[in-house]
DNA sequence: TGAATAGTTGAACACACATTCATATAAGCA
DNA sequence: TGCTTATATGAATGTGTGTTCAACTATTCA
């Protein structure tokens, strides 16, 4: 569990084992962390939370979106592939037309937060 | 408000103006949107999912987070410093040794919606 | 004072990633 | 069948960013 002082690339004295253990016991699984970070990485690109934001609102088409964010339709398309991956949002086909639409309820809370965060 | 012709980037004929339109005005401000992106922005990296994780337990020195997570000092206090600058962190000096805890309510929140959308 | 150590910081490097461009697919319509 | 249009996608490009390395500051202690 605990490394080799060789094997540590940190080479301090003041490490406090108690408090470390504790913490180490307490960390989630390194792999829900890692997806974790994935997720918010995804909200990190004000273009997708644009989107986000906007899908809110009401479902929309790729040509909606690009019109009123004033960017291409390839630009859109391709950040809407990356919320797509993320099962953020979901589509709807109608003859040529796709519509996008919020796959997730989670979204709204963590936006809510994120934003006091910001206000305060 | 709207864009002329010529300036937009995108070219469709299938836009619904009525969806845009009432989307637009619901839309925060632009500068708030950016903001959010930027908070999200600290998130997503999964050594600060870490350092911020650890921190929920208990404050540290940043011996204690490097020997956590196996890094180097200087590592975790150029992440230790993005994490101060989002105010996502605060710091206590002690004589040589600076602890960090988490100085943000809002965090804990937002990461336990993040975990539910990535379980389910 | 000077050595040792905790932490910070700037530059460099490698890698990731958002947008653009060109092209491809797929559906409606003449 | 061909033409138009909505969307998707792969490659290229430019920008941003996490870690490392080397130097630096600040504090303790002998």
């Amino acid at each position: 569990m605990y490394l080799k002082r060789e094997e540590m690339k940190c080479d301090c004295n003041v490490i406090h084992e108690e408090v470390v253990s504790r913490v180490r016991q307490q960390m989630p699984q390194e792999e829900k962390l890692y997806d974790l970070a994935e997720l918010f990485k995804v909200f990190g690109d004000s273009t997708r939370i644009k989107i986000i934001w906007a899908l809110f609102e009401a479902e929309m088409c790729v040509c909606d979106i690009a019109y009123l964010l004033n960017m291409t339709h390839s630009a859109i398309s391709h950040q809407l592939r990356v919320l797509k991956q993320a099962r953020l949002v979901k589509r709807r086909k109608e003859g040529k037309v796709v519509f996008y639409s919020l796959d997730d309820k989670h979204i709204e809370n963590i936006f809510a937060q994120g934003l006091d965060h910001i206000n305060e």
